[in-house]
RNA sequence: GUGGCCGUAGCUCAAUGGUAGAGCUCCAGGUUGUGGUCCUGGCUGUUGCGGGUUCGAGUCCCGUCGGUCACCCCA
């Protein structure tokens, strides 16, 4: 038996690495004031289609209908479930709100490396706060997620672009801005198209030419993102970020900037993305609120093997394994007459917060410091003739010192 | 959905068409209070599945299923 294709078993290494990302995540959150919120993995597949909501993402959507002949749909992503709840109780919180969320989304599409059909995303909001600032804040909450990784300018980029821009250039060839969508598509998959297919379907815009985009594209300056860009320089985090006009985003309901975070190694695949919704909320709710908000996503996929690829990412993992091994003491039972007091040794320094093992069956003394060493435990605490005294050996130095068990504590204390 | 590659032990892989193997892992030992090494032994296979060619198929052919990578898009 296997899981299902997209679908991955966690064993605990593989729990580890997850618990290592999600701890930094939530530490970062932290740090940036976000509290934790959580909803359904199952929505009605209209929170999805509802106008102004889906896009591409739609086709990918894991949709079927319950007992009670509802359409529902497991989430492909978590913005749509943060608005709807938002829009019903946001007047019990003040603004702006700082949310985040850690939990799976689920997008039927092939496997392949970095994507799964279950994955881990870190999602976090900024709602009711319109300004530059807000923009600024969760770029740099994004930047400082990446930092918290060991992940370095060399390692992940943020190309930031901007819908307005978009929509001012199409307003300059007075386009109407019922074809925004429509146009945006073409920037989208520019980059990926051979230029005539591009050019064919720019033919049904009048006044617009490959040269056009192509300029615009390339202009060095993007006045719209100049505010932006200098509040990250002063925050320091300027070097993560590259202005890139080319970044549109396949979600519809993006109103202002837009971005995306690239690992610079691996094959280049987007880490996390994300951008200012607008109007999304005020959408959902048929009006009745209307909230500006900002937010990404950040997925896990990617990370675990980005971490891997970069020396100095995968070193500060290792480390933080290292630091988190769940024994800090393996108990060495000299003999079996000694295993009562064993037993009231190990009870009293689990009740003081220690990580104990200790073998459940009788085993020569060599065996267990052999287990010791598999369970990569600090030290060895050896319960015998020395009683009402123990023997403890630091497992690396190989240094032993014999000392009154009540001492236990405060020398294990003093040593780590 | 489209295309490439790959299916042999728990894992990584080997076996010019001629008796299915190795390393690692795991388990048990290496006699009484000290380790990662080392030594000995043990467990695990419908060679993904079905058909065909052949005296004989893990190997060649056809089909099928599964995995994986890439495209599309993106976490």
């Amino acid at each position: 038996m296997k899981p299902l294709s997209g679908f991955r078993d966690l064993l605990p290494p593989d729990f580890a690495r997850r618990h290592y990302i999600t701890t930094q995540w939530r530490d970062v959150a932290r740090r940036y004031g976000f509290v934790e919120f959580d909803g359904p993995m199952l929505e009605s597949a209209e929170l999805y289609q509802k106008k102004n909501s889906g896009g591409e993402i739609l086709t990918q959507l894991y949709q079927f209908t319950d007992r009670g002949e509802r359409v529902l749909a497991l989430r492909p992503e978590m913005t749509p479930t943060l608005a709807r709840m938002v829009a019903a109780h946001h007047r019990s919180f003040s603004k702006p709100l700082r949310w985040f969320n850690i939990g799976s989304s689920f997008r039927y599409e092939r496997q392949q490396r970095g994507r799964w059909r279950e994955f881990t995303q870190w999602n976090c909001d900024l709602l009711g706060e319109q300004s530059v600032a807000a923009d600024a804040e969760i770029i740099g909450l994004l930047i400082d997620a990446l930092r918290s990784f060991g992940l370095g300018p060399n390692d992940v980029v943020i190309r930031l672009s901007d819908r307005l821009a978009w929509q001012e250039f199409l307003q300059k060839h007075h386009v109407p801005f019922e074809r925004m969508g429509e146009f945006l598509g073409i920037i989208d998959k520019m980059e990926r198209e051979p230029r005539e297919k591009t050019e064919e379907k720019l033919a049904a815009f009048d006044g617009l030419s490959f040269e056009l985009l192509q300029e615009f594209l390339a202009s060095p300056e993007v006045p719209i993102l100049a505010p932006l860009l200098e509040e990250l320089s002063a925050r320091g985090l300027r070097d993560y970020v590259r202005p890139d006009l080319s970044i549109v985003r396949g979600l519809a309901y993006y109103t202002g900037i837009v971005f995306e975070a690239f690992a610079l190694h691996g094959g280049l695949r987007a880490v996390a993305g994300g951008g200012r919704y607008d109007q999304l909320i005020e959408h959902l709710s048929d009006g009745a609120v209307s909230l500006p908000a900002v937010g990404f996503g950040m997925g896990d996929a990617v990370l675990l093997e980005l971490l891997q690829l970069v020396p100095q990412a995968a070193k500060q993992e290792q480390s933080w394994m290292e630091r988190h091994h769940p024994c800090d003491i393996y108990l060495v039972i000299a003999a079996q007459e000694h295993r009562p007091m064993a037993m009231a040794v190990a009870q009293q320094l689990r009740h003081e917060g220690w990580g104990v093992l200790f073998s459940l069956t009788p085993e020569r003394v060599g065996k267990q410091f052999s287990a010791a060493e598999q369970t990569k435990a600090r030290f060895a605490v050896v319960v015998g003739e020395e009683w009402p005294q123990v023997k403890v050996k630091n497992l690396s130095t190989r240094e032993e010192v014999i000392l009154p068990q009540e001492e236990l504590n405060n020398w294990l204390n003093l040593k780590t």
